[in-house]
DNA sequence: TTGCCATCAGAACGGTCATTCTGGAAACCG
DNA sequence: CGGTTTCCAGAATGACCGTTCTGATGGCAA
């Protein structure tokens, strides 16, 4: 029983969480499955039987993905009455992401846009889904913001959450280039300044 | 007299500008030699003779594109006295370009960074020299900004210059991602909209 | 014409890719 | 214990990778 969904290391998923960070780190084509098969000390024959192939394996940890790392990320923001305070809340926590190793490595839905996305529709849908949902995450936040008075009556919700997703790309992009973390730090900023300056104009 | 640097067609350095489109579009991993040969009918023994190896054409390519894709774009904002408004017409640019099939292929210099500059460093350095060369056009920017009046006096460029890089990069890799334009184009209107905010409120 | 050098297309090289096969060990069941 | 099924490690496969070599071609000087 020693399978890729329960492994016997101590937490379940432990070979796909450790496949999912060299992909992560890596990227899709520069991940080989043999490099899969050293990390994780899989079944080379069997991964092929769990998943069918390796762009299968990697469309299942970009499930896994959302479900450990975006989710945990996110949560902040998930209360079904979040607004501002939480989207800030959200933001803000990249400042100490960033003194961590994972700091440099962004995003693994980020860098999966700009890697394959154009080169493989069906990764490109799953990546849709992801920016999908953490549109809907900001919107929300942003419409009860809205509702509360926090921010301008007049202010959109729609365009304000497309534009919370573009600034996260941002971010994450940043965070992953040569950049120096200071200026990652400053984006950072620069983003909770924009969050401010909306909120100090509720007309 | 077949060389790369003078094609046989009508403009000057039309192999390197087809070879920079192929990199730009499919990145530097999933772009072969062989694509490259097949694309801009080049002598494969003579690209390693001008080139050295791969890594050397696209660190040239790298060069070309700050010279010839960059420098158009920057254009606007690299006159000494450019302040907010050049900055403003910088990002609103991308408003036409998102119409365009370029709209979909991001920026050379961003895809780059998140997909190779952790596995190569000779490619990082070349990716760090480009976003310092864009940060010091903002900073430029944004301190006249400052000085003429147009934003806070305690406003401080350098986190803004940083902000602004990356909302470019945000930008760039949302272009690039499978998201709708509609939400591409929000994202651009935001960052219109943080440079009206900083405007609106000089103290 | 003859010799020379640059340049060419394409084959060849060793290596790695994703994927599949194989022979045997291990586990289960009566 | 024997028989069956499951699973595994590693080899094999064919394709493609970046890089190098080879032998032919074409212009040019004398």
């Amino acid at each position: 029983m020693d399978r890729w969904e329960q492994g016997d290391s101590e937490n379940t998923g432990d070979r796909l969480q450790r496949a999912m960070e060299l992909f992560w780190r890596q990227g899709y084509y520069d991940t080989s499955v043999s490099d899969l098969v050293a990390e994780t000390g899989a079944n080379r024959y069997g991964l092929y039987g769990e998943y069918g192939n390796k762009q299968g394996l990697f469309r299942e940890i970009l499930r896994v993905y959302g479900r450990e790392v975006t989710a945990r990320m996110t949560a902040v923001m998930s209360a079904p009455d979040a607004s501002l305070a939480e989207i800030r809340a959200f933001f803000a926590q990249f400042l100490d992401i960033l003194e961590t190793p994972r700091g440099q490595m962004g995003c693994l839905v980020c860098n999966t846009a700009t890697e394959v996305s154009d080169q493989d529709a069906d990764i490109a849908a799953d990546i849709a889904d992801h920016l999908a949902s953490q549109r809907g995450l900001f919107r929300a936040a942003l419409a009860n913001a809205r509702d509360k008075g926090e921010i301008a009556a007049s202010a959109d919700p729609e365009i304000l959450a497309d534009h919370c997703v573009g600034s996260l790309m941002g971010l994450m992009g940043y965070a992953r280039s040569p950049a120096p973390r200071e200026a990652v730090r400053n984006h950072v900023k620069g983003i909770l300044g924009f969050l401010d300056a909306i909120a100090r104009n509720p007309e």
